[in-house]
RNA sequence: GGAGGCGUGGCUGAGUGGUUGAAAGCAGCACACUGCUAAUGUGUUAACCGCCAAAAGCGGUUCGGAGGUUCGAAUCCUCCCGCCUCCGCCA
C-alpha cells in the first residue's frame, strides 16, 4: 500500500510504475473517489458534531419539550445515517483501489515482460557443459527420491525424499540456519498456516483485479497454506509500534511452504524442481524507513546466500529483475540462479527483494523515531529452498561414476565426503 | 469435541445506557526540590481520519472485530475473531 497524498502528488509516476510492472489500476479512477470520499467525511464529521451536540441536550430536557427535541434529533439522524452509508460505500471501493496500486519500482529495474528479460549482473563458479545424469537419474541411482509412491499418495508432484536425500536435504538446512545465525539472524521455525490478513499485507494478495489467490491453497476453516515464511514473520509484527533501537530485526525462518503451481501446469512436470510442497529457510529482515538501508540490507541478503551458494560450490548467477517480473510490492528484485547441467540452463534457487514501506503500510507495522512514528522498511531473501537446490547440488556434484562428491563446508553436516 | 469464563490506553485495572477518550496505580517524559546515584512534588504522555502547504488549532472516529437497538452505547442484542480454565482426545 502507498500513502495515499502521496499517490495524489505523484499520479503519473504511479501510473508508469503500474505499466512497468504489468499490474492493471485505475488511478483516476482511485483520484476520484478520494476526492468523493474526504468531501462525505468533511460533511459527515460536521452532521455528527450537530447531532452529538443535540443528544446531549436531551439528557437536560424533560416532558413535551424532551419529546419534541427526540422527534427532531431523530429526522437528523436519519439523514446522518443515510451519509454514513454513502461514505462507507465509497470507502468500501477506495480501500479495494488502494490494494491494488503497486509500489513504484526503482529506476534502475530494467523494463520487460517476464523473467526472460532479466538482466544478468554476475556469475560465479565454472559451469559444467557436459551433462553427466540429470539429478533424477542421479538420485535413482543412490535411492534417495521416490516420485511413483509420492504421487500415489501425496497427488501429482509429489515426493518421498529418502535415505541420503532426507539426511542431505537437512543438512542443507543445518548449514544454512548456522550460516545466518552467526550472523545475527534470529532462528525461527514459523507457521505455513496463515490468516488471509497475512497474505494482503505482504502484498501475495492484492486488490480485486490480481488473480494472484489461485496460486495459495486454503483450508476449509479459511486459513491459508502460505507459500513462504515471509508471511507469517511479516505478521508476526503486524500491528505493533516498535523502538527505533530495535532495528535492524533480523530473522532466519524455517517453514513448510505450498504453491499450488496453478499457472504452470505443463512447467517442470517431471522430477522435484517444482512441487506443491517444499521446505524452505527464508531470510526477513525489518529495518528504518530509510532507502539506503534498503539497499544495504539487500546487498546484504543476496550476499547471504551467494555465500550459500559459494559453501555448496553451486554455480550461479545473480540477475536483476525486470518490471514485469516483480510482484506488486516489489521496488527491486535479484534472483539468484543455480547452474542446472542436464538443462545447461540457470535456473531460479533464491529471491531477494525490498519493499520499501508497502508491506508495513498494509501490516502496520511501525516504529518510533523522536517524536515521529514511521513504517518500517521490508526485506526477505531465500536462504536455502529445498529439495529445488539438490537438483543442482547432484548435477554440479557427480563424478563419471554417478558418484556424488560432497563439499568441504557440508560435510560438518553430513558426514561423508561422498555419495555413493 | 463438551462446560464455563474473559477481551478497556505502554502495562495493571475501575467502569452495566447520558460531558468517560475513559477513574486509580505502574511505567515514560518535563520541570521543581533535596548533595548522594534515589526519593518527593507538580504537570504531562494513545492511535487513526478530515480541514490546512505545514505546524498550531478545530472537528470526527476508536474500549477485540463487524453489524444492530437507542435521541444517546465501553455499557443492551446478534454474528465473528482471539485468549484462559476444567473435562475429553492427542505428536
Amino acid at each position: 500500500m502507498l500513502d495515499i497524498k502521496f499517490i495524489r502528488g505523484n499520479a503519473d509516476l504511479i501510473k508508469e510504475a503500474a505499466k512497468k510492472k504489468h499490474f492493471n489500476c485505475d488511478i483516476d479512477r482511485l483520484l476520484a473517489i478520494d476526492e468523493k470520499r474526504r468531501a462525505l467525511i468533511a460533511e459527515s464529521d460536521e452532521m455528527r458534531r450537530v447531532h452529538k451536540e443535540a443528544s446531549e441536550l436531551t439528557a437536560m430536557l424533560q416532558g413535551k419539550e424532551r419529546e419534541g427535541h427526540v422527534l427532531k434529533v431523530k429526522g437528523d439522524k436519519d439523514k446522518l445515517s443515510h451519509k454514513e452509508f454513502e461514505l462507507r460505500t465509497v470507502e468500501g471501493e477506495f480501500d479495494e483501489l488502494m490494494l491494488s496500486v503497486p509500489n513504484v519500482p526503482d529506476p534502475s529495474v530494467p523494463e520487460g515482460n517476464s523473467d526472460t528479460e532479466n538482466q544478468e549482473l554476475r556469475t560465479w563458479g565454472k559451469i559444467k557443459v557436459e551433462h553427466g545424469k540429470n539429478y533424477m537419474n542421479l538420485m535413482q541411482a543412490h535411492d534417495m527420491l521416490d516420485t511413483e509412491r509420492g504421487s500415489k499418495v501425496s497427488g501429482f508432484r509429489g515426493y518421498f525424499l529418502k535415505n541420503d536425500g532426507a539426511l542431505l536435504s537437512m543438512a542443507l538446512w543445518n548449514l544454512t540456519m548456522e550460516h545466518l545465525v552467526k550472523k545475527g539472524f534470529r532462528p525461527f521455525m514459523a507457521p505455513a498456516l496463515v490468516r488471509r490478513e497475512n497474505l494482503v499485507g505482504t502484498g501475495w494478495f492484492g486488490g480485486p483485479n490480481n488473480p494472484t489467490e489461485e496460486d495459495v491453497y486454503k483450508t476449509q476453516d479459511d486459513i491459508y497454506l502460505s507459500g513462504t515464511a515471509e508471511v507469517s514473520m511479516m505478521g508476526y509484527h503486524r500491528d505493533e509500534i516498535m523502538n527505533m533501537d530495535e532495528f535492524p530485526k533480523l530473522y532466519a525462518a524455517f517453514s513448510p511452504c505450498y504453491r499450488r503451481e496453478a499457472g504452470s501446469y505443463g512447467k517442470d512436470t517431471k522430477g522435484i524442481f517444482r512441487v506443491h510442497e517444499f521446505f524452505k529457510v527464508e531470510q526477513v529482515i525489518l529495518c528504518k524507513a530509510d532507502h539506503q538501508e534498503s539497499v544495504r540490507w539487500h546487498e546484504e541478503l543476496t550476499k547471504n546466500s551467494e555465500e550459500i551458494m559459494q559453501m555448496l560450490e553451486i554455480p550461479y548467477r545473480v540477475v536483476l529483475n525486470c518490471g514485469g517480473d516483480l510482484g506488486l510490492g516489489q521496488v527491486k528484485k535479484y534472483d539468484i540462479e543455480g547452474w542446472l547441467p542436464s538443462e545447461n540452463k540457470y535456473r531460479e534457487t533464491h529471491s531477494a527483494s525490498y519493499f520499501h514501506d508497502f508491506q508495513t503500510r498494509r501490516l502496520n507495522i511501525k516504529y518510533r523515531d523522536g517524536d515521529n512514528l514511521k513504517f518500517a522498511h521490508s526485506l526477505n531473501n531465500t536462504a536455502m529452498a529445498t529439495p529445488r537446490i539438490l537438483c543442482m547440488f547432484l548435477e554440479n556434484h557427480q563424478n563419471p561414476d554417478s558418484s556424488i562428491n560432497i563439499p568441504k563446508a557440508l560435510q560438518k553436516f553430513f558426514e561423508k565426503e561422498k555419495i555413493g
